[in-house]
DNA sequence: GTGAAAGCGCTAACAA
DNA sequence: TTGTTAGCGCTTTCAC
């Protein structure tokens, strides 16, 4: 067994609740006694249990961050930022992947729910008023999800998405194939609705796709047939799936085809060819969820970051 | 507040115990009682509180997961065959990233140290004897380390590399760079002393590297200049980066130099030129990590996994 | 400034 | 089969 409390009270004859009192609250001891306690503390490695602490105080000192699919690389900068920035704080954050299945989703945040101060719901595939039902098991930032009262970080999609078909439109692309992303998406809603305004376009959409390589990859042959020249995808993972399939089929991207992205993320920006992106803050994204989370004030806070079209060399000139 | 075993309780009218057993044996209750017991949590929506149960039982049925960086594409699949394997045995794992700091990655072990029952160590950065003394805390399993007398899954790195040279001499390349990684990586160790013993080779050594993208940007340059044909990197994100490094300086890969990574990750997969690579069986080590450190017999059981290599299109023929 | 005592939510003997 | 009691490690009144 680990060294408890009592042990330190033992070894230097005080009772527990001194012992308590110089790590939780140690402007109320006896300098001389303090040095004490902690001498004996350090001298048998003592370390505050957390989780007992957090029986009395109520509060653990952890945060929780749920992704989608951790292997998307969108979600480790985020998940880096947002650890950075709590450690900061003092806050340790614990993360948990659920696969792109909502029933995960909810069962790791009822795992959460009493383990951690709050939890970082990033791009959450459970329905808006599942949420809103866990809401009241435990805190939560949502991370590109929009509720109404609920705090929330948000990328402006919709910009990212104008931006990307106003480069395409000016490259002389007509008919450009929209690939939607998973169900539960407010991402991928909020980028369909703003193409659906965007006027002279002749846009083909194919979706739900899964939010991954493969899911582009998959596609790629109804791409090529429907005779879009451009492409609008979901993510860069997407996007990139797409360009290897139809590279496979000796479709030249972007000599036939350009292709456009979400997130900017590292791998697009390897290889050949580069790829065209709506840049997503992810980082910052981490780092105010944090901080709205942890300043509980603000409550229903909504903070809206911007996005950028990065232009590489998966999109050129359409061919008519 | 949320709802606990004690309104449970109340709500129809047993003592907590029974509401107790009811959820951790229960068997060991009549099932008329039983059921009016879940009726009435389900009905309150209550939900055990996982840490004061391990209070009392020792077990809080989480296991930690640390690692040097979760943006290295290598570790999400261990990662998420970890959780998958972990919720088969009713377990939660909870991922942590230490940026590659060697004192984050104390401070983390000994968060989780109450809060988990047991951590998977991947790749770890710390000293053999500051695992060891961490040991005493909470159990470990390691995952590309070895020290003695502590359960571990490693990857055969030593095989990968000779069978990487082997490639690389029999397309006629001699003078060979070897590009290490960070300080205290195990796999590092394992690669150099593997490249030291093979014969007839003229190797060319550089290190420590930045294990990521931009540590191999930034040896390009000294790469170049070396006089080496061929390159056997650290990892793919090492292998990737020094690519991109070689191409803007106009040197072709693998027209003028022949570059082999190690992991096998999706960036390499992508985009020209396809990464040749050393697969490491990242899911495969994720899922017996687990089993190892839940079957805590075994104790110092250590498994060695295969590892191959994959000829893709950053190899070839030495231009003499 | 320090000790005593109660209690956080839960489990685990032991009785009944 | 169920209730009683004690206690996990810690914090927090309340006295002294």
């Amino acid at each position: 067994m680990a060294t408890t409390i009592k042990d330190v009270a033992r070894a230097c004859g005080v009772h527990v609740s001194t012992v308590s009192r110089t790590f939780s609250a140690p402007h109320l001891v006896n300098p001389a006694t303090r040095n004490r306690v902690l001498a004996a503390a350090e001298d048998l490695g003592y370390r505050p249990n957390r989780a007992a602490r957090a029986l009395t105080t109520g509060r653990t000192f952890n945060l929780g961050l749920i992704v989608a699919d951790i292997a998307n690389p969108f979600f480790p900068s985020l998940i880096k930022a947002a650890q950075a920035q709590a450690r900061g704080r003092d806050y340790h954050v614990f993360v948990a992947d659920t696969d792109e299945d909502p029933r995960v989703e909810e069962e790791l945040i009822r795992t959460f729910a009493k383990q951690v101060d709050g939890v970082l719901l990033c791009s959450p595939r459970l329905s808006n008023r599942m949420i809103e039902r866990l809401a009241e098991d435990v805190p939560f930032v949502l991370v590109n999800r929009r509720i109404k009262g609920m705090p929330a970080v948000l990328m402006d999609v919709g910009k990212g998405a104008r931006l990307a078909l106003e480069h395409l439109a000016g490259l002389g692309h007509r008919r450009i194939a929209l690939l939607s992303g998973p169900p539960g998406s407010w991402t991928s809603n909020e980028m369909q609705a703003a193409a659906a305004e965007m006027p002279g376009l002749d846009l083909v959409f194919f979706g739900p796709n899964q939010p991954t390589e493969s899911g582009g990859r998959a596609v790629a042959p109804e791409v090529a047939a429907c005779g879009a020249t451009g492409v609008l995808a979901y993510n860069d993972l997407v996007a990139l799936g797409l360009i290897e399939g139809l590279t496979a089929m000796e479709i030249g991207v972007p000599d036939r085809i350009s292709v456009i992205g979400f997130d900017d993320i590292l791998p697009g920006r390897l290889g050949r060819p580069k790829l065209t992106t709506v840049a997503m803050p992810a980082a910052t994204a981490g780092r105010m969820a944090v901080d709205l989370l942890l300043q509980s004030e603000g409550e229903g806070a909504v903070i809206t970051l911007d996005t950028d079209l990065i232009v590489r060399e998966s999109t050129g000139r359409a061919n008519t």
